[in-house]
DNA sequence: TTTGTGTTGCTACTCAGTTGCAACTACAAA
DNA sequence: TTTGTAGTTGCAACTGAGTAGCAACACAAA
């Protein structure tokens, strides 16, 4: 099911250089590399994974690569999503790259499916309704965050 | 909005006793002392809360208070929920404190809320409807975990 | 090429949660 | 009531994710 020998996000260097490029912000190596993992991975992926994807070829220290996730969350390129484990593990925010800076007015909604076989996490955020929750009297909501446990396609 | 004299839970340590007894499980001053804590807190708390708040009266080792809580929720009196620090926090499961032992064919469905100001999380179990979400082909819901950010009524 | 600011890498740290084990105790049976 | 023992507890030491401080480095503008 993947390839030990290339890595698969050697193919997704150059997306990933050209949306850093159109941040504006600094073009650095590790910065590249770690967009260029989560780019090439479909699930969601801890920074363990990310440093682990980059050491044969563009070895990044673990702390930067913590920093970088973050800097990409801040940005809006990423984001992240707590799991089961007390892991945060990332995501590339729905396909696009670009940050949606802050539909005003609606509030953000996330999906994810965790399978709880294999332990990878998806993205589900095309696939959810509106979802209408009565919360309590002066109780006010911001974002709404759906996990979804269960098996995926492939373990199921 | 504290007593900082009587801590509340002692209130509770009766209730607790009869739960757990009602369980069949051994009856010890650990898990009524943590039980009871749960019982008295109206949101959710997490091990160090639990032990904190038992420091003055019935002192339990921090290792004890992770085992019970682990144990509580196993028994299914309890349920965790992962916050946003990677601490995990701790309630009685849906008013009742007895276990409903495994609600066949509906999957299970949780919903808290948690308050961006205060911090607190608070269990949203009855004000939830019912989610259709459509997964992609392949895909099997075990359980759904709903997570609503935003401003509870005190910090609105 | 030079320069200055932002970034990286390293080391050392914090803190939640876990493991192993010896001492203890709730509770059932004698 | 006493006793045996399986299940609990408390302690100490550990693991592993994430953070802080700081010196060295490199991107990008002048």
């Amino acid at each position: 099911m993947q390839l030990p020998m290339k890595p698969a996000y050697l193919d997704h260097l150059d997306p990933a250089e050209a949306a850093i490029r159109a941040t504006g912000e600094r073009l650095t190596q590790p910065r590249i590399a770690v967009l260029a993992c989560l780019l090439a991975s479909g699930s969601a992926t801890s920074h363990l994974d990310v440093a682990g994807m980059l050491a044969d070829h563009h070895a990044v220290d673990r702390v930067t690569v913590y920093r970088v996730l973050e800097w990409l969350v801040n940005l809006g390129i990423a984001h992240r999503i707590a799991g089961d484990d007390r892991v945060w593990r990332f995501m590339v925010s729905t396909q696009g790259a670009m940050a949606k800076s802050a539909p005003s007015g609606q509030h953000g909604h996330h999906a994810h499916f965790t399978c709880q076989t294999c332990g990878q996490t998806f993205c589900l955020d095309k696939a959810i309704p509106k979802i209408d929750v009565k919360l309590p009297k002066g109780f006010r909501t911001a974002e709404i965050d759906l996990v979804v446990r269960g098996r995926c396609a492939a373990c199921a």
